[in-house]
DNA sequence: GATGAATGAGGCTTCATTCAT
DNA sequence: CATGAATGAAGCCTCATTCAT
């Protein structure tokens, strides 16, 4: 859809309507006949967006949790799914994470579509916890928000900046990015 | 400034000068008194935000790095200082992480204050690793990032959610949220 | 076209674009359907008018200019054009000559047709005199200047005034004025 | 007055009270005890300046017409008197000549001043007839309004543009622009 | 006398949406 | 199905003027 990609490189209030029909090649009237509004197109690219997200996150979800060694595995493989989807669908990724709309119903989409995800490592921990392999006295909670913390800001700034004209981040590999990130997950600043 | 908490409750779009006006029970001209225009009162909201969020930045940073456990109390203090900061300066911030803007120069404002930001928190990573009190192998940039990750992530989701109904995160003090970041900070799930 | 005629009318500043969609019977969003702003339309109507002025110009030019009596039967035919082509492009002519715009870019608009006016006066002097037809020694520039100024001076006050209320000049023919201009222009006061 | 120089660089319409008042170095409240409105102070500068003007005018007239020779010295005097009084006060003749104001009651002053200096042309036209030295036949109206437009619009031309880049119009003294319209007056262009 | 903050009416322009063809 | 001209509701901003101090 060409509209995800304009509302993603300008922002929604700023990409008007002729101007994705214009870079469509239709008419505005065209426009209408396909979508109820501009808002319509916009929570449909979030919807379809999310579901497609969910699936890869659930799909990550299916490796065993036998060992400690298996979980990080695990945990890391996860990572590099997201972050490959991130790469493949960066004007999903956008909206959903930089997400500038102003506009209410497209903020709450968002939103709920970052707490599904959100949701499904809370699940994840809690079952690792349940089978002994991470303290069991840690707050859960807080610990998906560290997690998604980690995630969203991480990918938000490996496509989309901001950084520092220096950084090397946006050079990285999803491979290199997921084992770093792991490492930073499970065992912080003093790993290695 | 009012306008700081409108711009931050309902977005700089949707916030129009009549609303600002009108919460501050002047006329629209006077407004113009006062501002150059709309987008100026909200670049200076995030100039002097972004000049008082350094300040406590740079305050946090005067602490001493002698030993391991110095480093994690002095960073756990500065955490510290930042979530209460955050949490007096609440519009600010969310116009800073959250920031719905679609303005270009207000989002350019934005991103240069987290860089800002951003790059603080490397140089004291840098000079960490320097006093070899963590490891030199590190990638910096992609630690920088993680931990602004962490943070941003955080703050944004105790002070403007989006948090799961049953989440126990808001209801967290500055010092709690501290403790815990700082732990996983360093140590990650495996801690404790 | 209805702008031509306010503008000329009550000038450019003061025809708002409710008057001109009021007269026109069209909402206001109509108007810069067509229209990218105001000025545009302005600025569009003086390069017509400019255009088909010039054309009447330089049309009157194809006369010989074998003798004397030639050239002046030459330069009242020219007149004669011009002063009808004034009376059929009114507002045209009251927007170039009395022009009351205060728009920089229009003014320069109507300065540049202007120019380009005199331009063609002064190339027909000019000729004039290689030819042997008028005196040698004259400074052209200045007695461009002079025809041009009696030229617009009397359409001016022809079509639009200031004219005296006992004044008969409004109720010449266009023949009667080029008649009695081109008198003036070759033989001054004491023609006759 | 600061205002007449504003009005006449910048046009009445462009020429803010704030303007006037930053450039006088008072406050606009004190504009406001001083003048009744924006439209007075214009129209107290076309005041002042149309009773200036018609002031040389009839002093010029006090020569005496006894012969041919006379008249046409006469008249050249009078005209390089009016030429000395415009360079002296060319922000009023701008305003008078260019006047872009939009100000209904403005541009009737001016509309009066030029009918004012128009009838005093008339007036001598008048007696040089009665007195034998300019033909009977002539129709007084339409030769004021020739010598009006004459001399108000090489003026302009001297003083404003618009000219041409290569005209050496501006450079002219009094002096000599005045011989040269006395001349183009009484002889035409056949003068010579 | 002088100030300068405050006012508010109104102008130009944008843009999502509609509808006759 | 498709078009593109037409709409009209707002929004931002300007600026002459007023008035409490």
């Amino acid at each position: 859809m060409v509209a995800q990609e304009l509302f993603a490189k300008n922002g929604y209030h700023k990409t008007k309507i002729s101007d994705i029909v214009a870079e469509a090649g239709v008419s505005q009237g065209t426009f209408y006949w396909y979508f109820k509004s501009k808002q319509a197109v916009a929570l449909e690219i979030v919807k379809s967006g999310k579901e497609q997200l969910l699936k890869v996150i659930h799909k990550g979800y299916r490796t065993s949790l036998g060992t400690s060694g298996e979980m990080v595995a695990g945990s890391k493989r996860l990572l590099f799914d997201i972050l490959v989807f991130s790469k493949e669908n960066p004007y999903f990724m956008k909206l959903l994470l930089v997400g500038n709309s102003e506009d209410e119903s497209l903020q709450k989409a968002c939103h709920q579509a970052r707490l599904d995800m959100e949701s499904a490592f809370y699940d994840n921990i809690k079952s690792a916890i349940a089978l002994g392999m991470l303290p069991s006295m840690m707050d859960v909670h807080m610990c998906t928000a560290f997690l998604m913390s980690l995630i969203e800001g991480t990918i938000a700034r490996w496509l989309f900046g901001p950084v520092d004209e220096h950084s090397t981040l946006l050079n990285h590999t999803p491979e290199e990015l997921a084992e770093k990130m792991v490492k930073f997950e499970f065992f912080g600043l003093f790993a290695e």
